[in-house]
RNA sequence: GGGCUGGUAGCUCAGGUGGUUAGAGCGCACGCCUGAUAAGCGUGAGGUCGGAGGUUCAAGUCCUCCUCAGCCCA
């Protein structure tokens, strides 16, 4: 000891925070070198060996498709299933997280041709193989990207062996789980129309058409009445005599009309030409009875160069629905069309345009078709055919279902209309039965590739029945996906009501696609009697040959012989050429990921098992993945792939508007993450309300940015405090009251934080958790103290006990924000516990029971209440400019509220206030004490702190220097120096 | 047009079965501290709970309509 006490730097001696952890994160930089460590220290590896024998939790990935870089939807995806699969580990689990791709179909099909385009070549040049193998390529290199993306993210999985749709095992499988259809018979051919080119011979998706304006035909025709219903003969009688009357912009359909449709929400009127001395060639003469809806009426007669009609009487719905017509071309001698012509209402019919009677050729349009076949069942029992006839054949001229119509085509080659109009309205002059004409521009889709106008069109493909009886009487494939609904927990609950509503309603489910980027639809059909092939040897041929050499097997050279074998004559099988819809794809992920991999292979608990099967995607999955997997494992496996499904929604731009290029309001995860780090990012996505649409932009980011300072810095500080222990335990009886509430709060934490985790309730976490960190520890528990932890000497079991629970705060808040800010918390776990430690291989710590003090816990709030009136006064202090520090004053607290007063009874007050002296009384307070209106019973009178400054803990005390040994400071700190000296002499 | 969902302070979120002057954190303004310092502490100002009706003694909370936004269909 050398230098003199009067210019001795006390704060040498104090125990002030000392840590290497960085005040500023540099995340952008420091996350590579942890994702860097991760691998070194093969973390993954190490979660899985620490898995061995616990239940699975699995998170089993919706795969996103290879055809570009991630965007932000991407990012919260992945991240909120990191969240998962991270806090499931670390709550007990084996959290294995395995990443897929979906990779076949049409995106990257039109990229490919794209290609070909730029260099003049045409796709139907190429061998098929050789263009699969280009798809392949495309696919594999934006794999590659999206990992590298996903990883930089900090999302903990199997990277080096995820699953993809297009490896030969998959698509083994794939082939194999439709086989299985085909073999239960759940599998038929049946026909549906769809957009077809005429020009490049193929069926187009939606997201190949644009539309441009087209000019039409339009025309307006008379279905003759043959039948109708009802009890009033007269009433029956004038029907009878008259025509419903259509309209439509695309005359080349008649030859496939089967039905009309109209609306019972319209109103109907039966109307009689009055008009006399009509010329003798027009189309409608005096007399004529018509139905027309009577919005439309004065339209219709005007084309039809009518003036004067009228009103005969109203018709109802019911009188409609109860008639027949006949086609119009029925008295024309083509052979064909002597059928019935039934009305059906529909819902798409409107009195906006037309006639309010809808032409109807369930072949040529998409509303068509769905009327037909919902009333499909109910047109059978009236003796009506409903089998769609295939009207149009490949090449755009008509087939042998058209009678009438040889040699002529509705789509020329060229992009042209061919002569198919003038022959229909040819026929319909000739019948009688056309009753106005004309022209009409409008909007009309076509091709995006040749600009040349598309056609529905009648196509055979493959479907799955809902409604069909498999085995036992009333077990539908329907049926067991409802139940299977009922049977699986969802998050947030609103999603089972709408993957219900959509199960309710759904068509059968339609599993072909004319195109070749994908797994075929492997079966053989007979071709007398278009009988699919149902033979397990040739599925296992086919099972085995995929899985050696991939689906492009089935399009190489002599697979027919080599499948069919010698059971069967190749002449008498045709093989189907379609391929799988990419959604049969990604809906057998669980039969060729999760079961086939010995990781993974979970034993549900929705079978019986202990293991949790998690989907986890955007809303928009209800119609997509969670819905193709469900019918999927419901027809082969009976019950869903599933326990739970959790659904995010999407994410918007600031304004709460569809992010888009042209409005520029876009956000891109990679730009996040190169200027502020991903763990700022998943800040975002951990704060935020995932099951509703989120917003992202640049004022919400600098929310996250702000949040993760404090965060940073408060851990910062406890780092700092904890250099200076000792590990030492204090009994849990031996602690201060404040110690012990601390212990408590991480208790009631404890218990909210494993609930919400299990609710993947992640905003609950982290507000929650930050709130604790600001309002409980920065603001109060920390601030009050560090007297103790910087003044008081080593002996001090109060310092001790300090230390102690900041170490349990410490271990808790890392682990519990852990999987939400992994490489932070990693940052901060090695800071404390070293190198060869990380925070991912912890688990939730187990906080012992007996911390929990709930009469303790109310007693403080008594004691923060106190407290908030004296601070409040020394603000006022403050403001006058009669204190600056909190030290310098001496508050007498008049408490007569007698729960107040017994609360703070034996505390001390001027720590928990950080004042350097206070008095407290239960005399009545004089006039103009300071109070606060929550906290009746309490007023402060603020004054001065009496004595001398303490040079080391700078509070102010009559007692400072009564230690002659150390003149300056008080007797604590004496004491403090005392021991410091005799460790520094020791040392 | 239909199904589902949502709109609480500048931002992110709390507000069981309707019940005192609607809360928190961040941000902002102002002040204090200078031993967490490109930090820490405190005080304050911000809301007609998307809008309009209705039920009720009483509605952010229940009902109807409208509006805006989103997803999926048509």
């Amino acid at each position: 000891m050398t230098e003199s006490k009067d210019t001795r730097d006390y704060s040498l001696t104090l125990n002030l925070p000392k840590t290497d952890y960085p005040m500023r994160a540099g995340l952008p930089k420091k996350e590579p070198e942890l994702i860097k460590r991760w691998e070194e220290m093969e973390l993954y590896k190490k979660l899985r060996e620490q898995g061995k024998g616990r239940k699975k939790f699995v998170l089993h990935d919706g795969p996103p498709y290879a055809n570009g870089n991630i965007h932000i939807g991407h990012a919260l995806n992945k991240t909120l299933k990191d969240m998962v699969t991270r806090s499931m580990q670390m709550t007990g689990w084996e959290s294995n997280y395995v990443p897929g791709w979906d990779c076949h179909g049409l995106p990257i099909e039109w990229k490919i041709e794209e290609q070909y385009r730029a260099k003049g070549k045409n796709k139907d040049e190429v061998p098929i193989n050789e263009f699969r193998q280009e798809c392949r390529d495309f696919a594999e290199h934006w794999i590659g990207v999206q990992k590298s993306e996903f990883k930089r993210l900090g999302i903990e999985g199997d990277w080096d062996s995820p699953y993809l749709t297009m490896r030969f095992e998959s698509e083994a499988v794939i082939a194999n789980e439709l086989m299985k259809f085909a073999t239960s018979g759940q599998l038929y051919r049946g026909s549906k129309p769809v957009m077809w080119s005429v020009v490049e011979k193929t069926a187009l998706a939606e997201a190949e058409i644009e539309y441009h304006e087209h000019q039409s035909d339009q025309i307006w025709v008379k279905f003759p009445v043959t039948g109708a219903g009802g009890s009033d003969a007269t009433a029956v009688e004038q029907l009878m005599d008259a025509s419903v009357v259509i309209w439509t912009t695309t005359p080349w359909t008649m030859p496939g009309n089967r039905a009309v449709c109209f609306s019972p929400r319209i109103s109907y009127g039966l109307y009689e030409v009055t008009q006399e001395g009509l010329p003798d060639d027009n189309w409608v003469q005096t007399g004529d009875t018509l139905l027309l809806a009577d919005a439309l009426v004065a339209d219709v007669f005007k084309n039809a160069r009518i003036e004067d009609f009228k009103l005969v009487r109203a018709v109802t719905a019911d009188e409609l629905a109860s008639l027949t017509l006949a086609h119009p071309f029925a008295e024309l001698d083509l052979g064909g069309y002597q059928f019935e012509v039934p009305l059906l209402a529909g819902d798409h019919v409107t009195d906006e345009a037309g006639t309010g009677f809808v032409h109807t050729a369930p072949g040529h349009g998409v509303d068509d078709f769905e009327v037909w076949m919902s009333n499909a069942k109910e047109l059978e029992a009236r003796g009506i055919n409903t089998a769609i006839p295939f009207t149009v054949a490949d090449d755009g001229f008509y087939t042998k279902d058209a009678p009438g119509f040889d040699g002529a085509q509705v789509i020329t080659h060229k992009g042209e209309k061919g002569k198919a109009n003038k022959v229909s309205i040819e026929y319909l002059k000739q019948a009688g039965n056309l009753i106005g004409l004309g022209r009409l521009k409008h909007q009309y889709p076509h091709s995006w590739r040749s600009k040349k106008p598309i056609i529905f069109r009648n196509t055979p493909q493959w479907f799955v029945y809902m409604d069909r009886d498999l085995g036992a009487e009333g077990d539908t494939l329907r049926g067991r996906a409802l139940k299977a609904i009922d049977d699986t927990r969802f998050v947030p609950g609103s999603g089972q009501k709408r993957l219900r509503s959509m199960i309710e309603n759904r068509p059968d489910w339609v599993l072909s696609r004319q195109r070749a980027w994908g797994v075929p639809i492997s079966v053989f059909i007979n071709k007398d009697t278009s009988e699919v092939l149902k033979d397990e040897g040739v599925n296992a041929r086919i099972f085995e040959a995929f899985k050696a050499e991939g689906a492009d097997a089935w399009y190489a050279e002599g697979a027919k012989e080599r499948f069919l074998g010698t059971d069967y004559n190749p002449d008498e099988w045709d093989m189907v050429r379609d391929i799988l819809d990419v959604w049969f794809d990604s809906g057998s992920t669980h039969a060729f990921c999760l079961e086939q991999r010995d990781d993974l292979n979970p034993k549900r608990q929705g079978v019986g098992g202990g293991d949790y099967v998690l989907y986890l995607e955007g809303s928009d999955q209800h119609r997509g993945w969670f819905h193709s997997s469900l019918l999927e494992s419901c027809g082969t496996r009976g019950h869903a792939p599933y326990d739970a499904v959790l659904t995010h929604g999407f994410t918007m731009a600031e304004d709460g508007r569809k992010m888009s290029k042209s409005l520029g309001n876009q956000t891109f995860p990679q730009d996040i993450i190169k200027q502020y780090g991903a763990d700022i990012l998943r800040l975002w996505v951990a704060s935020g309300d995932y099951s509703e649409d989120q917003r992202i932009g640049p004022e919400i980011i600098k929310t996250s940015v702000d949040s993760y300072r404090k965060l940073r810095n408060t851990l910062r500080w406890m780092l700092g405090s904890l250099a200076h222990a000792t590990g030492e335990e204090v009994a849990l009886a031996d602690m201060p009251e404040l110690e012990r509430l601390m212990l408590h709060r991480l208790v009631e934490l404890d218990d909210l934080v494993r609930k919400a985790y299990w609710d993947f309730d992640y905003k609950r976490v982290f507000h929650h958790l930050f709130t604790f960190l600001t309002v409980d520890l920065s603001a109060f528990y920390f601030d009050i103290r560090k007297d103790a932890l910087y003044c008081d000497g080593k002996s001090s079991v109060r310092r001790k006990a300090s230390l102690y629970v900041i170490e349990q705060l410490f271990k808790c808040l890392v682990t519990w924000m852990a999987p939400l800010l992994p490489f932070t918390m990693e940052e901060t776990w090695v800071s404390r516990f070293g190198e060869d430690t990380s925070v991912h291989l912890q688990q939730f710590p187990d906080v012992p029971a007996a911390w929990k003090d709930a009469a303790l816990a109310t007693k403080w709030e008594k004691i923060r209440a106190v407290r908030r009136v004296v601070t409040g006064a020394l603000e006022i202090e403050r403001r006058e400019k009669r204190i600056g520090s909190s030290l310098e004053a001496h508050p007498v607290v008049h408490v007569t509220d007698v729960d107040l007063l017994e609360a703070i009874s034996g505390k001390d007050m001027a720590d928990i206030a950080i004042t350097s002296q206070i008095t407290i009384t239960d005399a009545p307070a004089p006039e103009g004490a300071f109070t606060l209106e929550d906290t009746p019973g309490v007023a402060v009178v603020p004054g001065l702190a009496e004595g001398q400054k303490c040079a080391r803990s700078w509070k102010i005390l009559p007692d400072v220097g009564s230690d002659p040994d150390y003149p300056d400071v008080t007797p604590r700190d004496a004491e403090a120096l005392r021991e410091w000296d005799a460790d520094d002499q020791a040392a």
